[in-house]
Order: structure tokens, then C-alpha cells, then sequence
DNA sequence: CTTCTTCTGCAGCGATCGTTACAGAAGTGA
DNA sequence: TCACTTCTGTAACGATCGCTGCAGAAGAAG
């Protein structure tokens, strides 16, 4: 039943690009023009393939969340413990925010800061993402004082915040030109800030206890 | 000696509104139009008094660190400790970046999140300004080092660059909708990541070492 | 008052924004 | 071969971008 002059592009690529420049620059400051550059392609192949801008773009962080950011869920879903979970998130944060052949950063975080009025959407639809990965955070954390890894008086939402707020921060400093260890540092710390519990509170020995940020790397 | 038909606005009033919108939308998405609405006056009256969208944008982002973001180099400079001068930073920060009456988060770090390219050298700017606040950030830390306060192996720039990705993590928290309680929760969590000195080596009650998060705000 | 200076509103500059109409190219099915 | 369908490059749409020329308004100085 497909008939017509076939596509000359390859679409997967090109919304591979989009990704790119999406990451790179974000929603507003992205133009059709560094788009149409990006993908190699015209603005009238781009808009029969993907809708508009705004498609696109949502089209392009559905695929990022499936790809690149697809550590996240794997992390909460194959660790079982709450604290395994985070700290394997927050690892693998450190290179996936780094690694030199993509944008620093995560897209979900930075792709739409600043944005106008007119694409205010865009953010709200980014924003609501974020909290839903606050939210499954709260549910590892609120499973684990279930089983009893965690203080039945432990803040869920506090502790889920805290480790969204050094994600964003994460990617905020890998942005600013931070190496993948510089963001292993950052990691390794907000670490140390996991509520201890009972089992674990032994008399300290002088190794034992975190006597400086990021050496044991 | 200064003639002439006299300005009809109160430049420093304009000058605070441009802070608030270039704050809430960042520099690329605050166009020439929205600022004349906000700040009540024509596109030549801008111009007049400030020279051009970047130059009032590099005045709002002087004013805006020697009025709102203030109380970090205070917090440096005033407190003789550098966890006691971290510890009010954070502190400091969760009531600043959720004032009700001011855009959330903070402007040096979400101002210029997503720029074109054209505007590369703006977030280059902001970029420079945050580096300088790691380095204050470092120096109270090598200080502390010096004086004993912490031990002589401490990563002076990973401990600083934790610190750092904290303030951009709740900036961008407060952006997404945290409440001055959230970002006191996270202040708080990322304090108890401070190294331990030698002298904190007591041998810790229940009650004294850190179960929860955010529960003793 | 006149003169001088600066500021203001308006109108419009060239450039770019996101988007689309259109004609032709390139394939399939008959 | 001929329709038929879909994609492609071009060219342009109206809107907005940052910015400015210009004439007049509003003060000070004489």
C-alpha cells in the first residue's frame, strides 16, 4: 500500500541529530535552521517527517529517555536495595553526563530553563517527567523503610528531593566543563549524606568513618 | 552641566524589573518586547538607558549578585569556619531562591542554561562567574585544611565542586516547584556529606548520628 | 522668549523566526 | 507507458527578533 518517492534520509539518524541539538542548545534555542543544518536535510523533509518543532522535540526527549536516559529506571528497577539503587544512579550519572561524544548534561534537566512564555508548555511537560522521577525515587525509599533498610521516621520526600537536587546539580556542573570524576566526586559525597541505619552503627574506626570528599573514588 | 528633557522612568526601578524577567526567563528567551512591557517603557528609552539587550542584561546580572546573590560571599566572608560559612550558604540559598516575591532559583545559574550560538559569549560569562564561586568555595576550604579544621588529604575541589552542584541542584529544584522546607532538606542532607574532622570521632549516640533526612531543619 | 540638549513615541529597518504552498522529482502499481 | 502518491528544494508567508532614524516633547541655560 506504501507508494510515492521514497524518503532520501535516513529518519532514525536524523532524530539521532535532533537529540543532539536539542541536548546542546535546549527547546527555544534551537531553530529550525540549526535543525535543518544539523540533520543534513530541508525544512519541508523535516516538517513531513516529525510534524512540527514542537513534535519533534518531543519526539527526539521520548527517545533520549528511552536511550540515554534509560539508566535511571534500570538502576531503581534492577537494585533492589534503595540505597544500591541510588548509588548505581548517581554512578552512572557521573559518565552518562560526560561521556565526550555526546552534550554534557542530561536534556531532561537542561533542555527547557529558559524558555518564553509561548513555549511554556514545553517546560511544564519536562517539569512533570522530573517529578515523576522524584516519584519513583519516594517509592524506593518508601519500599526500603518498608523492609526495613531505612528509620520508619525517615522523610521520603526530603531524601528523594535531596538526590533529584545532586542529579540536577550533576548536570549543571558537567555543563560547566566538570570531568567524569569531578561528577564521580560529587556522587561519592551526596553519598555519604544516606541516613545510616541502626545495623550500621558500630563504634567508627578512624577509616571507617568519611574523612574527606571523593578520595576513595 | 547635564541638560536635556529628563528621563521619565526611574532607571534603577527599570533596572530591578529587567533583573526579575531576565531571572524568570533566562537571556535568550527575554525578548526586546517582553522587557518593554515589564518595564514600562519604549524600545528607544531602553536603548537610551542601557545600550543594548546584552549590556542590560550584564548590569541586571552585576546588580542582581551585589543585592540578591549577596549573601554568599557574606556567608564566605563573614564566617571564620568553612563548614560554618557552607552551612549558612546552603541555609541561606533555601530561603533565596524561594522568595515569593521573586522568580525561583537562582539567575547566575538558570539565566543562560539554553542560549543560541550567538549568545555563547553571555553563558560564557555566567559560566566564568560561577568557575570564581567554586575557586571562593575552594580557597575557604584550603584555609580550613590549614588551619585543622579539616584533614590534610581533603579534595579541596571536590568538596567545593559538591557544594557547588548542591546550589545548582536546589536552584533548579526551586525552579521545578520546591518549597523553601524542600530546599532546607536538602541544605541539610548535603551538610551531613561535611568530612568528619578527628575531633568528631566521639563514639556516636542513636540520636546523634544522622538517621533521617531533614528531620532536625 | 530662544536655543540647546536629551529623551520619548512611532514607525520601520534588515534579519530571522516557525511554517507552508507549490512545482517537480522519484518511487509504485496498472 | 501512464496515472498516482509521497517526498524534496525553493521560495515565500506573516510574525517576531534586536535595533534605530526621526520628529517632536520636555526640561535647563541664556
Amino acid at each position: 500500500m506504501r507508494t510515492g518517492r521514497p524518503r532520501s534520509f535516513d529518519r532514525d539518524k536524523a532524530l539521532e541529530d535532533a537529540i543532539t541539538v536539542f541536548w546542546e542548545h535546549g527547546y527555544d534555542a534551537t531553530s529550525i535552521s540549526l535543525l535543518t543544518k544539523a540533520l543534513g536535510i530541508g525544512a519541508a523533509s523535516l516538517y513531513a517527517a516529525f510534524g512540527d518543532k514542537r513534535a519533534l522535540f518531543v519526539e527526539a526527549l521520548d527517545r533520549y529517555m528511552h536511550t540515554y536516559a534509560a539508566f535511571t529506571e534500570r538502576a531503581l528497577a534492577e537494585e533492589l536495595g534503595a540505597r544500591d539503587a541510588v548509588q548505581r544512579l548517581l554512578r552512572e550519572a557521573a559518565t552518562a553526563y560526560t561521556r565526550p561524544d555526546r552534550p554534557r548534561g542530561c536534556m531532561l534537566i537542561s533542555a527547557a530553563t529558559n524558555c518564553s512564555p509561548q513555549s511554556a508548555d514545553i517546560a511544564a511537560h519536562l517539569r512533570d517527567l522530573r517529578a515523576a522521577g522524584v516519584r519513583a525515587l519516594e517509592d524506593k525509599v518508601a519500599a526500603a523503610i518498608r523492609a526495613g533498610d531505612l528509620p520508619t521516621r525517615t522523610d521520603t520526600h526530603a531524601l528523594a528531593t535531596f538526590y533529584a537536587a545532586v542529579l540536577q546539580g550533576m548536570s549543571a556542573q558537567a555543563r560547566d566543563g566538570a570531568t567524569t570524576t569531578d561528577l564521580r566526586h560529587i556522587a561519592e559525597a551526596a553519598l555519604h549524606a544516606w541516613p545510616r541505619t541502626a545495623s550500621q552503627q558500630t563504634v567508627p574506626s578512624a577509616d571507617a568513618a568519611p574523612k574527606e570528599s571523593g578520595s576513595r573514588g
